[in-house]
RNA sequence: CGCGGGGUGGAGCAGUCGGUAGCUCGUCGGGCUCAUAACCCGGAGGCCGCAGGUUCAAGUCCUGCCCCCGCAACCA
């Protein structure tokens, strides 16, 4: 019997449309599965959209429609482009499907019965985009740690899940399975900044919304999102919370790996094992957190209008182009980027000169001579041994950064064979032995030989580039074979076969020029609305004399200045107002240095409300001039040096 | 000391256990003509961020420092 082999990509949030950096990790995924098939695991690859929670609950009613409606658009949009770069999942799970819900609902129920989750009070902030509660002392300046955005005073009775319980359990469990989190500085990472310090109760339910999978005992609770998300890995398969899971269950739990970003990486190696303790089920073997794909230096965003969609990626140039590079520029362990013209090279170095030409070469050379037909006459010559064993020891290799999960390199090995190739043409210069009769049999054998090295190539290359490899045992007139005959030279049938009666270009040659201008006519089609900042800003809306007098504006000495430690634009400044000392931040850094400003009379607003920024409160602001985009900046001062105190009007 | 990632020939990256610094692209020169102006060979080009230290030996280990990038963060 096979051995199963139970992946997963991590679902995506079905919160808008997936750019190329989140479709590359199906397309790892789906290369990862299809290697293992190859290999002969039978393999469950499984994947979907996690499409509860606050933030998709605003976004629908933003865009006027109900939170199913926007989900099911969203969700389809996934789905089409997973389809079109040709990931091979066994099941598309979304967390509103039925039998997810349900799973869910009593998998809370269980953790409740058992203990592990208790009904509680939170009182806290609370981050809308993180959805995620934080105490007073968790917060970074007032904001959220995580992503540092506002948060809210909320509180609510909700439930929590104890953490600390398992906290011991799951250190032993990551230090003595050093396979389960890939690469290893993540490990670290975790060890160092969650489990070491001691684990924290988490809160498992809110009450603040409703989108989300009710808490069925308690139902003006919702189950929080990431219990919800983590649970499809079991749910998805036919996991039964207290009962007979399903046969499919039985066989593919644990999941043999599970492929994240490197973001999120957290949630799955902390709370999920955790989760997974608590329903007494073992632990995933691997957890791996790819790198990120980014856009040139930066990140992809749409206010930045740099994204990339692969379904446009696709169109202009084919999916096992767009599949070859996220696979190739993607370091183990660094993030890689995406530019148009490094895609322009990368596809016209490696695929259309090093394997297509190869192919269309070798097709034409064999019909030249031969009329397509393929023998194999034994005339071999001492320059042939180290194609062969480029070749036949390809598949080893590759295998060898498959395990470590190293793609790029993997590609790279199969490549290696169609270099050696394009090599073995002008070493053996068949052009030269077509013109003696006497060569014929050496002639033969040499296209026996590249045909056979390509079809290895061609074979290793299929899990990452299925529609070419196709392509090529069509050119070349064969078939896949098995893994374990690619280290075995001469599989290729030796007489009798043909290849295609005329070579089909694989890949194009792109003009830089030409798709240039594509990429261009996309990228604008991203910022319509990109209002140039005007020279002058607008008057604002009149206000009458009381609310103007409502400001109290005054004379003060700078007195003392310093910088805002982990700051990038504040200063503190101490300034003498005639009653008092005030201290008050400031984003000018940018404009002055601190030195410059100790003596200077500014202009205060007096009466403003205080607040904290960057853990140092600021009473009051000075009054500066700046253009519409902040590149010049001056502070107010008087014309004359005046008393500090005076009032301004 | 907010978090994270880096500094290696023009560009992008590899460098596992410390032992002659490699790969892809580009560039220059040459070759070939089967092929998609493609393919093959060769050259030039590196104080491996800086400074100390350990060592027979350091890109690799230790210490300190500098710089760059992403995220976050407040411009009251």
């Amino acid at each position: 019997m096979r051995q199963k082999y139970y992946m997963t990509t991590a679902i995506a949030y079905a919160s808008g449309k997936p750019h190329i950096g989140n479709t590359y990790e199906a397309i790892l995924s789906d290369s990862i599965a299809r290697w293992k098939r190859y290999e002969g695991y039978d393999v469950y690859l499984q994947t979907g959209t996690d499409e509860h929670g606050q933030k998709i609950e605003e976004k629908a009613k933003a865009a006027g429609v109900t939170p199913k409606e926007y989900v099911d658009n969203v969700a389809g949009e996934i789905k089409r482009i997973w389809d079109l770069v040709g990931t091979s999942y066994d099941r598309f799970i979304r967390t509103t499907d039925e039998d997810h819900v349900r799973t869910v609902q009593k998998i809370f129920k269980y953790m409740y019965d058992k203990g592990d989750i208790y009904k509680g009070y939170y009182e806290g902030m609370y981050c809308v985009p993180c959805e995620s509660f934080f105490t007073p002392s968790q917060l970074v300046d007032g904001k959220c740690p995580d992503c540092g955005r506002e948060v809210q005073p909320a509180k609510e009775e909700a439930y929590f899940f104890k953490m600390s319980k398992y906290a011991d359990r799951l250190i032993d469990y990551i230090n003595t399975h050093p396979d389960f989190i890939k690469p290893v500085s993540r490990k670290n990472e975790m060890m160092n900044n969650f489990l070491l310090p001691g684990l924290q109760d988490l809160c498992v339910s809110r009450t603040s919304f409703k989108w989300g999978i009710p808490v069925d005992f308690d139902p003006k609770h919702v189950v929080y999102v990431w219990l919800d998300a983590l649970a499809n890995y079991i749910t998805c398969i036919g996991y039964e919370c207290g009962g007979e899971s399903s046969e499919l269950f039985q066989k593919l739990w644990p999941a043999d790996l599970h492929v994240i970003g490197k973001d999120i990486i957290r949630f799955h190696t902390i709370y999920w094992p955790i989760f997974l303790m608590s329903l007494d089920l073992p632990l995933p073997k691997t957890v791996f957190g790819h790198p990120w794909l980014l856009q040139g230096e930066g990140k992809m965003s749409k206010s930045k209008g740099n994204v990339m969609y692969a379904d446009d990626l696709v169109e202009l140039f084919g999916v096992d182009a767009v599949r070859y590079y996220v696979l190739h520029e993607m370091p183990y362990d660094n993030d890689g980027s995406i530019t148009w013209d490094v895609l322009i090279e990368r596809l016209n170095a490696d695929l259309a000169n090093t394997l297509g030409n190869l192919v269309n070469r070798t097709v034409a050379m064999s019909n030249k001579y031969f009329g397509g037909e393929v023998r194999r006459t034994d005339a071999a010559e001492p320059v042939d041994d180290e194609l062969k064993l480029v070749a036949t020891t390809a598949y080893p290799r590759v295998k060898k950064a498959m395990d470590d999960l190293r793609i790029a390199d993997a590609l790279n090995e199969i490549f290696n064979i169609f270099r050696r190739s394009n090599k073995y043409i002008d070493e053996t210069a068949p052009w030269v032995l077509s013109k003696d009769p006497e060569k014929a049999d050496r002639l033969s054998e040499v296209l026996y030989n590249l045909i056979e090295s390509i079809s290895i190539g061609a074979n290793l290359l299929a899990p990452f580039l299925p529609k070419t490899a196709e392509h090529i045992f069509g050119q070349l007139g064969t078939e896949p074979r098995t893994i374990d005959s690619l280290m075995t030279f001469g599989v290729y049938p030796e007489t009798g076969n043909k290849v295609a009666e005329k070579p089909e270009i694989l890949f194009a040659r792109l003009d830089p020029k030409v798709v240039m201008e594509q990429a261009e006519a996309l990228m604008a089609k991203q910022k319509p609305q990109k209002p140039e900042a005007p020279a002058v800003l607008p008057i604002k809306d009149e206000i009458t004399y009381d609310e103007f007098a409502k400001m109290d504006l005054r004379l003060g000495k700078v007195t003392a200045c310093e910088e805002v430690k982990r700051a990038k634009k504040l200063l503190k400044l101490t300034i003498d107002i005639g009653s008092e000392q005030r201290t008050v931040v400031s984003g000018i850094k940018n404009w002055y240095k601190p030195e410059d400003l100790i003596g200077k009379t500014v202009v205060v607003v007096a009466n403003l409300k205080p607040v904290t920024l960057c853990g140092v409160e600021s009473h009051g602001m000075i009054l500066c001039a700046s253009d519409p985009e902040d590149k010049e900046l001056a502070f107010v001062t008087p014309e004359k040096a005046l008393t500090p105190g005076w009032v301004v009007r």
